[in-house]
DNA sequence: CAATTCTATTAACATAGGTTAACATCTATA
DNA sequence: TATAGATGTTAACCTATGTTAATAGAATTG
């Protein structure tokens, strides 16, 4: 389990006991391409670290069209977060983009451990809160930035984004149409 | 303190002796519409429950234009979390668009009580957790609706929202222009 | 209450991005 | 390796929204 310490420890530095009790919620987990880990109308029981690969979260409009919301990358918290807090029917999917694999985190039971060890509730603030960073930058870039200008963020937070992923996914995380990416590279290359 | 008391409990219930730590943070204080909350390139101390009014937050571009990105209404928490969070200077500036009246919560002291009472650290998990919910909506939102869905889903939230405030910021809150809010006003009320 | 400043509407024009469809590659597999 | 399906590019056209500017009514203040 030295890589599950290693992983969490990134995060937040955990006691043997806690750390003892994470183990004990958690599962080392391979994922092929297109599996996923969360299915739409589904309540979530998991949540997720990402240890290799790429995860996608989309949602899906009355037409079937998909609109990829979040990319994960290694060592990102996964999961379908609001539903496992409401425990309502998630309407996001999580799927991979590529061969992953995940530890696996039963998350009413760390609920359960959190409620009297206050490591793993101040853990769970933890992701908490870079969650919330996450989204909020999100909002600012989905509102301030027009297509080209998220697409060179987006490479430069994931540089080899073109090679991992098709095009038209990466489109789908920049809200435009496949199209429209393809003109801004060509704009850009030219 | 009866105010402070039910509004908190109404989130998560407490102990007694919670309530007093608590008690021992927060300040009830009244502002004048234009007041700032929080203010641009400052290192935020403070986090707030709005108990009257109408507050919001934007963020500015190198050419001074504001973007309000969140409206807040009573109940809610109000805060520059994410510099709370990150000890950063807040690009996000939050102020009063009418008088209002805000339990101010010194978020040091509020942590210092985090780390060993196990209550109100969970009580800072769901104050968390909500505003999560309320990320990855408005991301929803921004990303699937157009302009026009954006401001009957505003005005479903908040329906006195058109006497509130003047419509310019309604537009900026839906990341449109005035002048497309107004078209948008008029097709709808023909 | 007159003057100034704010706010909302409208028109004319410009632009980013959507839609559809044709075409060209590339990739996988029967 | 031949074929079908998946992916990316381009062109033509359309639509939502931005920009600027003129106008007018409402609100604020000397």
């Amino acid at each position: 389990m030295k890589n599950l310490i290693s992983t969490l420890n990134e995060f937040y530095p955990l006691s043997k006991q806690s750390l003892e009790q994470l183990n004990s919620i958690f599962v080392e987990k391979k994922y092929k391409k297109k599996d996923k880990i969360a299915s739409f109308g589904e309540v979530p029981t998991n949540f997720f670290v990402l240890k290799s690969g790429i995860v996608r979260s989309y949602i899906t409009d009355e037409k079937g069209k998909e609109f990829i919301r979040a990319l994960y990358v290694p060592l990102r918290a996964v999961g379908a977060f609001s539903s496992l807090i409401t425990k309502k029917p998630t309407e996001t999917v999580y799927d991979c983009l590529t061969d992953c694999t995940l530890l696996v985190g039963d998350f009413k039971k760390y609920k359960q451990f959190a409620k009297t060890n206050i490591e793993l509730a101040n853990l769970y603030n933890v992701i908490l809160e870079r969650l919330f960073i996450r989204m909020e930058k999100r909002i600012f870039e989905l509102s301030l930035l027009d297509a080209k200008q998220r697409y060179l963020k987006l490479k430069r937070y994931i540089p080899e984004i073109d090679t991992l992923i098709p095009q038209y996914h990466i489109a789908s995380y920049l809200n435009v149409t496949p199209v429209q990416l393809s003109r801004i590279r060509k704009e850009l290359y030219k």
